[in-house]
DNA sequence: AGCCTACCTGGGTC
DNA sequence: AGACCCAGGTAGG
């Protein structure tokens, strides 16, 4: 059937990939192939990976369970299965078409791929399954019993490879904010200053914005008439800077330092304190070191494994370290990514009834006492 | 070094 | 209704 379907002439307009029938009329995307991706055994899941806090752009479709999502230029709809994980590919900046040779990348991924492998090589990369996360969670495990505890429910936990410029500008965005605005506005600035990739019926993709496009001294005034606050400049300035530095070059120089310099490099910018710049060492140069304090986090250290630290008023340098330390000495050298997975049992949306959240002392203590 | 305050905005609480 | 408070922080004092 799949098969079938897939032989559907297929037209490129412009950047926009439309299926068109022999006739030429609009047909519609759920006329596009589901691939199997093989993840080799790799556990995986999908709600706590696509929005456990790493990535603000991927939606979730209750009645369909499927996620929908852009990883370099390429939208993605992801499904889990008891076959494996399902993925189609709607639409992609650089598309020539589909089972071609593919001519121009920028992924680093060889040239002599067809659409369908380079699209796999992507997911693959993405999600980082070449990492045996099995033997990661049984280390983490013994080294730590609260890790343990959390270990069965929150299984699949994988560290995202995402890309530089989205992650930096997703995680300006991020602070002191909400997780529906800051999701909101990375939509505003994709939709503003992004390229359009697809449409779905209602819904238009786009691209994260370049660096460029956010570079330019308007983008301030224009953000900040989009609601984005104090982080208008931030997010002006940084892109200003990084230009100047160099961006690709800039940002591959990062990954080569050790995490420590590139952390330094990176609260430079304009809006990048410690911890942003620890999201991103973390999440999209590689260093799986970096443990990003935010207040959940020092919830947890604070309640669960450094009870000194408790009733502080603010997170200094010296306490943000200490924490990191404290994950890093316990864990080892992919302590972020363990962290990721506490950060993700503390998280109130993924409660079940009847289930509590790991730092749980804390919140009978700070909430009221419901009167009956 | 630690602590304070302002910063945009929007949603929740009392 | 209108003052709070808080939200996955940062900058400047």
């Amino acid at each position: 059937m799949a098969k079938i379907l897939a032989r559907v002439c297929v037209r490129i307009d412009g950047i926009n990939m439309k299926r068109v029938d022999k006739r030429g009329a609009g047909v519609d995307l759920g006329a596009v192939p589901w691939r199997v991706l093989n993840v080799s055994d790799q556990p995986l899941q999908l709600k706590l990976c696509l929005s456990g806090g790493q990535s603000f752009r991927w939606k979730y479709k209750e009645e369909s369970d499927e996620w929908t999502g852009i990883v370099r230029g390429s939208v993605f709809k992801l499904k889990e299965t008891k076959d494996g994980l399902l993925y189609q590919v709607l639409g992609s900046v650089h598309s020539t078409k589909p089972d071609s040779k593919v001519t121009r990348n920028a992924t680093g991924i060889p040239n002599t791929q067809t659409e369908d492998e380079r699209h796999e090589s992507i997911l693959k990369k993405y999600f980082r399954l070449d990492v045996d996360l099995k033997s990661l969670y049984e280390d983490w495990s013994k080294k730590d019993s609260i890790f343990k505890a959390a270990a069965d429910k929150f299984y699949g936990v994988r560290m995202l490879a995402q890309e530089p410029v989205e992650n930096l500008f997703s995680f300006i965005c991020s602070q002191n904010n909400h997780i529906t605005r800051i999701s909101s506005m990375i939509e505003k600035l994709c939709s503003t200053y992004g390229q359009r990739i697809c449409e779905d019926g209602e819904i238009i993709y786009y691209s994260f914005p370049s660096v460029d496009s956010l570079s330019s001294v308007e983008v301030e005034s224009n953000l900040r008439e989009l609601g984005f606050g104090y982080r208008a400049k931030f997010i002006q300035k940084s892109a200003a800077q990084i230009q100047e530095w160099g961006e690709n070059e800039w940002f591959e120089s990062l990954m080569k330092k050790p995490y420590k310099e590139a952390k330094s490099e990176l609260i430079k910018l304009p809006g990048v304190g410690p911890k942003v710049a620890d999201c991103i060492c973390l999440m999209s140069l590689n260093h799986l070191e970096a443990v990003p304090v935010d207040t959940h986090v020092y919830q947890i250290a604070a309640n669960l494994y450094l009870k000194h630290l408790k009733g502080r008023k603010s997170v200094t340098d010296a306490v943000y370290n200490e924490i990191g330390d404290h994950f890093r000495d316990m864990y080892g050298p992919l302590a972020g990514w363990a962290h990721t997975v506490l950060f993700c049992a503390d998280l109130k949306k993924f409660e079940e009834s009847g289930s509590k959240r790991i730092s749980d002392e804390t919140n009978k203590k700070t909430k009221r006492k419901k009167s009956n």
